[in-house]
DNA sequence: ACACGTGTATAACAGTGTTATGACGCCGTT
DNA sequence: AACGGCGTCATAACACTGTTATACACGTGT
């Protein structure tokens, strides 16, 4: 049989599904070459080989972070009303918002600049934009064909959505908002976009 | 004369200042304690003497963050029109996106985790959304008074405003934003909350 | 069988925050 | 005026970080 267990491609992997484990353990401040080659069963070096250094883990781990929010944004999608349905936005929204709270570090990581030095690479803030944005994107699109939404082209509008969205997220990190009905006041702000984009009538 | 340039608070302020420096020349990774007693003059001593640690120091420099982004916010209200024109949280807005933009450091600072290990305190936190939130609820409260808004109260209202326009602030810091017409579409992003709350008719 | 090349582990390097040590000055007391 | 005590400062050391050089093991092609 093809055991390709020691393929390169496995390996980074496997360290960084490490790196993600002491990413939620301990935090940005946590994340050592040392504690992740513990954590992965071998050396420092293994980073290097791999990696190239911290900065190029610390892009994979970027890029890691934008899948699982994309994928737990598709799993959203999925148990939402049919496409064309802002419901679906709000969906989305409340995702984003999930995974921001229950996973702060990766989320601190993605959009908080938390590892010391470290900024993405064009490429994979390219890749995260398009697994997490486009999704935005293409229901902004199916609600201004199917005329539940009405106003700017749905770029503008999915950006408006994303904005709203991270800006909750982002000031829920920060320890900022404070709000006392948590819940309904997410549901209200993800919905302010729907609202000033609602059709007349 | 009284010469009290050796006031603790006094030399407090002056490292502040350096670090400040420090922050926008090298970024939140160049902040390093020897680096900072170079720029004040001193031995990394001092930042223990008076600040207890780093951690102190950043909870300092997180706290005039917030002064200095509260001033940029005050100065543009003040060559805005009166209280109760829905234009003036427009100006703060537009404050708020510049001051992120000029003062990328400091912004991940306060709201990004860019120092490793560093969380502020709940008083210093209570005071940075006290002297900026604070405004923005002002504002709104003026607004729904005056009737050129309406919806919820003053300060879900103004909620939804600081989330709507940090979120585009924050998304732009992260290099997420891209869109053609920058200005054009902050000034859409930003007016959502109040189209969505404009009064009928 | 032998050279080569690759990946790994070890150890060393400069840099970080932090802490202990010792020296200095300043203030209040006797 | 001299003393003791307190606080502040600079220096040096500690454990830790990312990074790099070195040496070793393994697999492969000839």
């Amino acid at each position: 049989m093809t055991d390709d267990t020691d393929d390169a491609d496995t390996r980074r992997r496997q360290v960084v599904e490490a790196a993600a484990r002491v990413l939620a353990e301990d935090g940005p401040h946590g994340l050592s070459l040392r504690r992740i080659a513990a954590e992965a069963g071998g050396s420092t070096q293994i980073v290097y080989t791999l990696f190239g250094g911290k900065p190029g883990l610390a892009d994979a781990l970027y890029g890691e972070g934008f899948r699982r929010l994309s994928q737990a944004m598709v799993a959203a999608l999925a148990v939402a009303p049919p496409p064309g349905d802002p419901e679906r936005l709000m969906a989305l929204g409340r995702a984003y918002l999930a995974f921001a709270e229950t996973e702060p570090a990766f989320f601190a990581v993605m959009f908080g600049r938390a590892i010391a030095g470290f900024t993405p690479t064009r490429d994979t803030r390219a890749y995260g934009r398009e697994c997490t944005f486009g999704l935005v994107v293409r229901e902004a699109q199916a609600c201004l064909d199917a005329g539940t939404l009405v106003g700017p082209d749905a770029e503008d509008l999915a950006r408006i959505c994303w904005a709203t969205g991270h800006g909750v997220a982002s000031l829920d990190a920060a320890g900022m908002l404070h709000a006392e009905h948590r819940d309904a006041f997410v549901d209200l702000a993800l919905r302010t976009p729907l609202v000033a984009h609602r059709p007349l009538g």
